[in-house]
DNA sequence: ATTAGCACTCGGAAAGAAAGAGTGCTAGCA
DNA sequence: TGCTAGCACTCTTTCTTTCCGAGTGCTAAT
């Protein structure tokens, strides 16, 4: 199924023209760069047609990329670009101050971002998922006690409960083993419905504690994953052509501006070898996101946390540029958290070196 | 100068029916509604456009308000809205839970008056401008002292500065006492070059650590006057007509977004009695919200602070209802925050006594 | 295998026509 | 004097119609 050397040219031309002037790319313009008559063109995307790689609006216009399309320039035809020394100059220099604390840095970093690649983009740092490790219930008098709860990131959460009514010691005990049977080492995700049945049932006559102690370990856990996260520049999305229609547009920032949607849609199949994920179009899971594209790129945030940049855009995103800008930024921030350097791809590091020599410049 | 009763009436359903419609509205609707025949109107209408309180947007086509007519209806012809029980019942949800952080709490009321009024709201808190009360300054070594500024809020910030060249302790003191004469009682925004210069022209030989503590406390005065402010909803824009054009609609959302320009142009002429201020089209100071309006409200966050919610629309805004929600929004927050019952208006206190009690039904 | 030429298609811009809403004015009526 | 009815006029909006051109697919020639 592989592809000529000029089927793949005529491919990566199109994409780019398309990427470059959101207008549909015809057989005269490739004519001139390929350097072939615009009939031979024709029979060549008549083919790459065919093959599902291009689309065409309405008969007479000229071709499209199709998902598969750009999904083919994105592994194979395009080329990695590097950033000019302007562009990683500002980003260093943006970077240059570590004294934040986490959630006004995703703010900026997501600004950042947004501001570089011209899309919107969002940055997050997501702590691993935590269970609890331990409990220990402190029993205090006859109407309150104190569960306290030691999660697997040895954060101590805790608790005093006041009943309207009383138990005893050994009831009290009870309910110790039984949580730390049932509740310790799932994640909040794994805490179902079913789970809590079952416990209650086991429960005797303590019964009516379950349900208490069981939200305060969903509570505390949850409270223990949320991921701080930076939206900017949702409003870039209406520089598109493909957002002029103000309805697309809206559900689009609204997905956007909802951080937790975005962070649902994160935990994915995985990142490229260099650190970089594109999904595009029909790819990506939210229905809001079937004809936009994201590109993400993930950093080390240190102490076992992951973080992720990333951009949204129409299908026909500067996928080579953004995919630089994101890596370079990604390859910053594992430097500046956790003083590693990028976690995969060499040409992080490469880009990073150079550019350190040029710092001063700029 | 004042109005004939009919001419309040026509007015008023002008301005509710473009309000409603987001069309001029004609002679022939308001027939109906004022009791009277369209001719009638028309002769009314002419003079209030005369007067300047409506506006033609062409020869043929119904009537708008201009901004002056508008800003009558504000002041003297709108009803205060009263919002329904869900409305009531859902704000006092809401706010119920006090435990948050104020960035937090920000955002969420953000969020909440968004969803209310369905229009892009931010809501702040805004601390008191803030001066030094004195300097304090410690000799450490010859080359390194410290700076100790106590603001009028009480807060202590330090740094420590290290010097590439070396100073002895009478310097430090002469220093201090500069500082002292010509740095305390003053707020950021009084800090100018010109006292800069003159200190330093004054400091004879500690001339060069003059800017270095300068800026050091100009740092502190900014930030501890830094207020933080949660933006909610911009995309909501794009539900009104005024903003289908998504040229208009990305130069407002950016101005929104940035939190800093709508706390430029906050510190207003002052709030109505009711806490409540409307801007209206080209009364607003910022050129980005020349034709939109903007609707705040004013609310105690105790310890001297003062907060503001607020939203922004087209000038086609329901102030009515908008004003209202506002309005009791802030009195929750006050309540929350400050302890306090609403700050001036006695609606405020009414219409929060009255939903108290419906508080368990919505 | 490539290219030149040609007829055909289809969307989009431009031009023209018709519709409709609303005004302003004048004349008649209480 | 104030209100209403009627009518001619204005101006936008919308719908059609027309026209143009970019681009295609095919065929025949190199």
């Amino acid at each position: 199924m592989d592809l000529s050397e000029r089927k793949k040219r005529i491919l990566t031309a199109v994409v780019e023209g398309y990427i470059a002037t959101a207008e549909p790319v015809g057989s005269k313009h490739l004519a001139e760069q390929i350097g072939c008559s615009s009939a031979t063109i024709r029979n060549e995307m008549s083919e790459l047609t065919a093959m599902g790689y291009l689309e065409q609006p309405h008969t007479s216009a000229g071709r499209v990329p199709s998902p598969a399309g750009y999904r083919l320039y994105v592994n194979e035809l395009m080329e990695k670009q590097k950033l000019t020394e302007a562009e990683t100059a500002a980003i260093n220099e943006k970077l240059a101050r570590k004294d934040e604390q986490i959630e006004k840095l995703m703010a900026e970093v997501g600004q950042l971002t947004s501001s570089m690649t011209q899309y919107p983009a969002y940055a997050l740092t997501m702590k691993p998922p935590v269970a609890v490790k331990r409990f220990d219930f402190i029993y205090v008098d006859q109407n309150t006690f104190i569960v306290v709860a030691l999660l697997t990131d040895n954060m101590v959460k805790n608790k005093l409960i006041h009943l309207p009514f009383s138990v005893h010691q050994e009831q009290i005990t009870t309910l110790s083993a039984l949580f730390n049977a049932n509740f310790t080492g799932v994640t909040d995700r794994e805490i179902t419905e079913s789970i809590i049945r079952s416990t209650e049932r086991a429960a005797g006559d303590t019964y009516g504690l379950v349900a208490v102690v069981a939200s305060f370990t969903m509570e505390c856990l949850a409270a223990a994953r949320t991921a701080p996260v930076g939206i900017a520049g949702a409003s870039r999305l209406l520089n598109q052509p493909e957002y002029r229609d103000p309805d697309k547009a809206h559900a689009l920032m609204n997905f956007i501006a909802d951080g937790s949607r975005l962070v649902d849609d994160l935990p994915p199949a995985g990142m490229g070898a260099d650190g970089i994920r594109v999904t595009i179009g029909p790819e990506n899971l939210a229905e809001e996101l079937k004809d936009s594209s994201v590109v993400m790129a993930s950093y080390d945030a240190g102490d076992g946390m992951r973080g992720y940049i990333g951009v949204v855009g129409p299908t026909r995103m500067d996928y080579s540029g953004v995919a630089a800008k994101l890596s370079y930024i990604a390859a910053g921030l594992s430097r500046l958290l956790a003083g590693t350097d990028a976690p995969a791809g060499l040409d992080n590091k490469l880009v990073l070196k150079e550019s350190e020599h040029h710092e001063q410049e700029g």
